[in-house]
DNA sequence: CCTTAATCGAGACGGTACGTCGTGTCTTTAT
DNA sequence: ATAAAGACACGACGTACCGTCTCGATTAAGG
C-alpha cells in the first residue's frame, strides 16, 4: 500500500490535502494531527517538522486551497467592480468550513505571528489594499472626486461579509450582495469620496422594507 | 479546608466563577473541565450534570458575567442614543476574553441549539431588536421620516463592532466609536429612513483621511 | 408504579432479592450498590444503613438464598452419610455464582470479622462440626473404632469440593462425588479411625484409571 | 527526576515491579492502574497497550515474581520427593498476597482465556504433570507397583494446600506439611498405586489427635 | 386523634478510578 | 540525512460508582 517514500513538495502536498479533507469532513475542532498523518500515509513527526501547531497546518492548507485571488478587476464602473470584488470574497469564505476561521482565531489569539498571518489572508488587512485601487479608477473615470477616505470606511464591505459568514455561519446570496453594495457600500463611498456635480448615479436605496 | 457541602445555586455560582477565572487566566482553548472542577473545589461530574460540554459551561459563565444590559436608552437625540448603545456593546465585548467568542463559535458550529443561544446573546440577533426602538423614537422626535428599513442596515453598527473586536481582537476607543456612528451609521440611517426637509443635522463626515 | 413505602423486613427482603438477582445476572465484580438500589426500587442509603459494604450485602444475600442445611443425616452407613453430606455441600456450592465466593474472599481478606463470617458459612469451619457426628455414629454402629482424628483429615472432603468448585469453577457430578467418597475420604477415615477386625467393608478403590 | 525514556523490556519490567509493589502494599482490590502507572513513572496507555485489564497485568506480575519452579526433584524416596514438591508449592503460595488469587479468579471467571492461564499457573493443571513423574520414579525404585491412578487422586495434595492458603488465608508450617504428606497423600498413593509385598514402609499415621 | 419521630425515596455531592484519545517528543529502522 | 513507523510521557476527556449528605414525603408510634 506504500506509494514509495515521498519527500519535499510531494509529501507536503499530500499533507495539506489530508488536512483539507479532514477539515471538510470533521471540521476544525475534531481535526487531529494523528488523523491527518494517517490520512496522508505518513507519521506525525513529518507534520511537526513543517508546522509545529495544528493552527499553522490548517492555515497552510487554507492558503493552499483558498488562495487570494490577485487578478485585476476592471468592469468599467465602481458598482460593477465592487460587486465583483465582494462577490469573490463571499465565494472565498463560502469555501472555508464554517468552524475553521473562528477555530484559527481562537488558537492563534495569543500567538501574534500566526494571528497576523491569518489576518493578512482572511481579515481586515486584505480590504484596504484591495478596495482602494477600485476607488482610484473610479476617480479617473469621474465617478468619485477622491479616493481618500478612512480605512474604516474601506473595511465596511468585508466587515459585513465576515460578520455574516464567519460569525453567523450564514451564506450570502446574490440579492444580499446587491443590497450590501447598493444600499450600504456605494452610498458610503459617495458620501465620503464625493460625487461630481454632473454625475447622475442613483443614490436611492435599491431595496426597501 | 472544606467549605462544607454546597448545593444548588451556591455551587453553581462557584462553578461559573471558576470557569470565568480560568477563561481570564488561560483563555478558552486551555480551559479544561478538570481545572474548573479543581478551582471550584468540586469534581467533574458536578459540572457535567449541569453543562454537558465545555461550550455550554463557558456560555453560561459568559451570560453570568457579561449579561445583556436591558436598561432603556433615551438621550434625546438619535446620535446620542447610538453612541450610548454601541458604546455599551463595545464595553460588553471588551470584557469577553478575546479567544472566547471565536472558541464558542467553533465548538458550537455543529450544534444548532447552542449556536443559536450564542447568537442571541452575542451576535446578530441582539441588533435589530435593540436598534429599532431608537429609530422609532427618532421618528417621533422628527429626526427621521420612518423606522422601516432592512435588518441588514440595522445590523451594520454591531457588525462593524464585532468584526473589529471578535475577529481582529482589537479594542475600539471613543474616537473610533464616534467615527462609526457619525461617518457610517447615521448617514446610512438618514439615507434609508429619510430626513425631514427642515432638519439641519450635519451629514458631512466627521473625520477625514 | 410505587408499591407503597416499604420498611422493615419487607424492604430488607426486597434488597436481598435484588442483590441476588444482580449476582446471578452480572456476577460479583459488576454488582453495584447503585444497581441493587434501583432494582429494589429504593435508594443507596437504605442499603448502607443495613450493610456498610458490598461484601456484607452479598454475604447476607448468600446466607438468605443458600442457607446452611441443618437437618440431620442418618442413612445407616458411614458411606451413605458421607455421600449425603458431601452431596449437599456440592449442591450448595453449585447454587452460588462462581465468582461470588472468590470475590467475597478478596474483599474481606483484610476485614477479619466478615472473613470469619464467610468462613463459618462457606469454608473450613463447617466441616469438622458437620462430619464428626457422622464418625461418632459410625463408631456406635461398629464401622469405626474411634472418632478421634485430626481436623485436617476431617476437612479433606470439603477441601476437595471447594477446590474444584470455588477455585476451578467446575461442577462435580455424581460419579465424581462417588470417587471422592470411596477412593479418598472413606479410606482415609478407616486408616485414621481404625476398622474393627471383623468388618468387611471394601477398601479397594471404586474407580481405576 | 526523569530516568530517560524507557522502552521495551526495561519499561515492562518497571511496570511489573510497580504492580507487584502495589499488590504487596495495598492488595489486589485497591490496586489501580493509575497508581501502578504513577509508581512506574509512566502513564496508563503504556500499561493498557500491554495488558488490557487489571487481571492480566497482575497475572503477568505474578508470573514474573512467583514463577513456576521447573527444577527436577529426586530425593531418593517418594516421601522425600513429595515433601519437597508440596513444600515448594506452599512456598509459592506464601509469596502471593492473600487476596490476589481470589481476586484474579473473580475477575477472570467470565474470561475463559485468562482464567485458563491462571489455572495453568496456580491451580489444578500444575498438579498431575508435576506429581506423576514422582510416582513413576517411585515405581522404578520399587516403592509403588504402578503410577496409574486418577487425576483426582493426584490433585489431592495441592487441593489441600490451595484450600488452606487461597481460601482460608492460612499459612502452612512444616508440621502441617508433614501431616499432609504422611497422613493423607502417601497413604492414598500407596492404596491406589499399590505397595510391593516386601516393601516395609510404615503406613501408620504419623500424627494422631 | 393528632402530633412527633423515624425512616423512606430520591437524588446531588465530593471524590476516585476508569479506559480512551490527543499532543508533542523521541527512538529505531529502512531508504 | 530524512522518511516511515510507532512507542513514550503527559494530560484531559467523559463516565461509572463509591459512600455521604440533604431534603421532602410518608408512616408508625406515643401522648
Amino acid at each position: 500500500m506504500t506509494v514509495g517514500r515521498r519527500r519535499g513538495e510531494e509529501l507536503e502536498h499530500a499533507l495539506l490535502t489530508a488536512a483539507w479533507a479532514e477539515l471538510l469532513e470533521v471540521g476544525y475542532p475534531k481535526l487531529t494531527m494523528d488523523n491527518v498523518a494517517v490520512r496522508a500515509g505518513t507519521s506525525k513527526p513529518v507534520i511537526y517538522r513543517r508546522w509545529p501547531t495544528k493552527a499553522k497546518l490548517v492555515l497552510a492548507a487554507l492558503a493552499h486551497y483558498v488562495p487570494l485571488q490577485e487578478s485585476d478587476i476592471d468592469t468599467g464602473s465602481l458598482r460593477g467592480d465592487l460587486l465583483e470584488l465582494v462577490g469573490r470574497g463571499i465565494e472565498r469564505f463560502r469555501r472555508v468550513p464554517g468552524d475553521t476561521l473562528p477555530g484559527l482565531i481562537t488558537d492563534t489569539f495569543r500567538e501574534p505571528d500566526v494571528f497576523e498571518d491569518l489576518r493578512r489572508r482572511f481579515a481586515q488587512d486584505e480590504t484596504p489594499e484591495l478596495i482602494r485601487p477600485l476607488l482610484t479608477r473610479a476617480v479617473e473615470r469621474g465617478e468619485l472626486r477622491t479616493d481618500r477616505c478612512s480605512d474604516r470606511i474601506l473595511r465596511v464591505p468585508f466587515d459585513l461579509v465576515r460578520s455574516e459568514t464567519v460569525l453567523y455561519g450564514m451564506t450570502i446570496d446574490d440579492a444580499a450582495l446587491t443590497e450590501i453594495v447598493d444600499d450600504i457600500v456605494l452610498p458610503l463611498f459617495r458620501l465620503h469620496c464625493g460625487t461630481p456635480a454632473n454625475h447622475t448615479a442613483p443614490i436611492a436605496p435599491a431595496t426597501g422594507r
